[in-house]
DNA sequence: GCATTTAATAAAACATTGTTAAATATAGGA
DNA sequence: TCCTATATTTAACAATGTTTTATTAAATGC
C-alpha cells in the first residue's frame, strides 16, 4: 500500500527499539528477528532496512540505551550516599539488581557478537567509561592518590563487580542467586578498600607494571 | 554410498569436536555451523545428527573440553609456586593467558545460548567448580577461616579475575588489552588479599548477609 | 486539476541456517 | 545369495538476515 508520511523515519526508529527491547525482555536476543519486531510495529521487513542498515546496528543502539538507563540508575541510587566507601558499596548493589531486572538486555551489552566485520563495536565505549568515572570519583573522595592509581584501581574494582555479575546472574536469575551475588560484591569491595588503604600502592604498581605474563615463582 | 564402519561413532564424535574447535579459533563462534563441521571431517549433514542431538549439545562438548584444558593450564601453572599468595596470582595470571590465547573459545563458555529451552546448561558446572577450588585451597594455605568464609572468598576472587577479563580480553585481544589485565588482575588480587588479612572477616559476613538488596545508606 | 516525479512501503526473492524425513547403499548374518 | 539392520547421504522444511523489485501515496510542476 505504501501509505508515507504516516510515521516519521525518527518515529519508527524509536518505535523499533521500543519493540525490540519488549521483545528481547520478554524472549531474550534469541528471540529477536527482524521480522518480529517489524510486524510488531505495524510495518514489513523491508522498512526496518530503511531505517537501520541492519540487525546489528539496531542492537548497538538498544545497547547504547540499556546503557543509558544503567547509568541513570546508577546516579539515582547514589543521590544520597555521603561516605565514599558505601557510595562504592551502593553503586556495586545498584549494578547487581539492574543485571537482575534486565538479565537479557544486560547480557545483550556484552555478549553481542556482531555478523558483519566491519561494523564498529566499540560505539558505545564513552557510555561504558561513564560508570568506570563514577567509580574512579568515590576513589577519588576516599583517598588522595595519583590520577593514574586512581584509574587503575577504578577499573579493576568495577571489572570485578561486573565479573560477579556474570558467574552470579543467570539469564533467568533466582532470588538466591542475586543475594549471593550481592554477599560477594560487598565482600569483594570491603576487603579491596582495606587493602588499598593498607598498602603502598604505588609501590605496588612500579613492582608489577610489565612483567605480567611470565610471573616469577 | 553409505560406506559403513569406516569410523566408529565414537571416533566420529572426537572428529567433530576437534573440527568445530579449529573452526572457532579460526572463525569465531560466528562461522561455527553444521554443515561446515559435517565437511571437515569428510560427512555430510545429516551424520553430525546421528552422534549429537543437535549443534547445542556440540558447542556444551567443546566447552567442557575448553574448560579441562583450563584446568590443566591452572594446575600446570600452579605447579611449582610455594607461597600461596605468589600461587593466587599465578592462577590468575594463567587464566587471563589462557583467555587472551583462545579468545573464542573462551568467551563461548559463557556467552553460548541453546537454541533448544530443553537443553540442560549446567552440565559443565563442576568443571567451573574445579577452579573455585583450587582458588579455595591456596586460601586456607593462606589464613585459617571457616568453610565458608573460605568459599565465598574464593568465588569473589575468581570472578573478579573473570571479569576483569571479560573487560579486558576482546574477541581479537591486542598485547596491550593482555597487559592491562595483568595489571588490573594484580592489583585486584594483592588488595584483596591485603584486606582479606586486615579484617575480621566473620563480623563482615555477619552485617551484611541477607541485607544485600536494599542497602542502607 | 492533472501528470510526473520522488520517496515510503510492501512484496518477493535469495542465500544460509538448524533440523528432520526419506532414500540409498553397505556390512554382516541367514 | 539374499535379507535385514543400520550407517550415510540426499532432499526437503521452516526460519533467518538481507537485497531487489514492485507498488502506492504524497509532493511538485504546470
Amino acid at each position: 500500500m505504501g501509505r508515507r508520511g504516516e510515521h516519521s523515519k525518527l518515529e519508527i526508529e524509536c518505535m523499533a527499539l521500543e519493540a525490540a527491547e519488549t521483545i528481547i525482555e520478554n524472549e531474550g536476543y534469541a528471540g529477536l528477528s527482524a521480522r518480529k519486531v517489524a510486524t510488531a510495529i505495524g510495518y514489513t521487513v523491508g522498512s526496518l532496512y530503511f531505517v537501520f542498515r541492519n540487525l546489528d546496528e539496531l542492537v548497538l543502539r538498544v545497547n547504547g540505551r540499556t546503557l543509558d538507563q544503567l547509568y541513570a540508575v546508577l546516579i539515582n541510587a547514589l543521590a544520597d550516599c555521603r561516605y565514599p566507601q558505601r557510595s562504592l558499596l551502593v553503586l556495586g548493589a545498584a549494578y547487581l539488581d539492574f543485571a537482575a531486572q534486565h538479565p537479557h538486555r544486560w547480557r545483550m551489552i556484552f555478549e553481542h557478537r556482531p555478523r558483519d566485520e566491519e561494523t564498529p563495536t566499540d560505539i558505545n565505549k564513552e557510555k561504558m567509561d561513564r560508570c568506570y568515572e563514577l567509580v574512579e570519583k568515590q576513589l577519588q573522595a576516599l583517598a588522595a592518590r595519583p590520577e593514574e592509581e586512581i584509574v587503575l584501581a577504578a577499573r579493576a574494582l568495577w571489572s570485578s563487580v561486573h565479573g560477579i555479575a556474570a558467574m552470579t546472574i543467570t539469564r533467568n536469575p533466582h532470588a538466591e542467586d542475586v543475594q549471593l551475588a550481592h554477599q560477594l560484591s560487598i565482600n569483594l569491595i570491603t576487603h579491596y578498600l582495606t587493602g588499598l588503604s593498607m598498602t603502598d600502592f604505588s609501590n605496588v604498581i612500579m613492582q608489577t607494571a610489565g612483567r605480567a605474563v611470565d610471573y616469577p615463582k
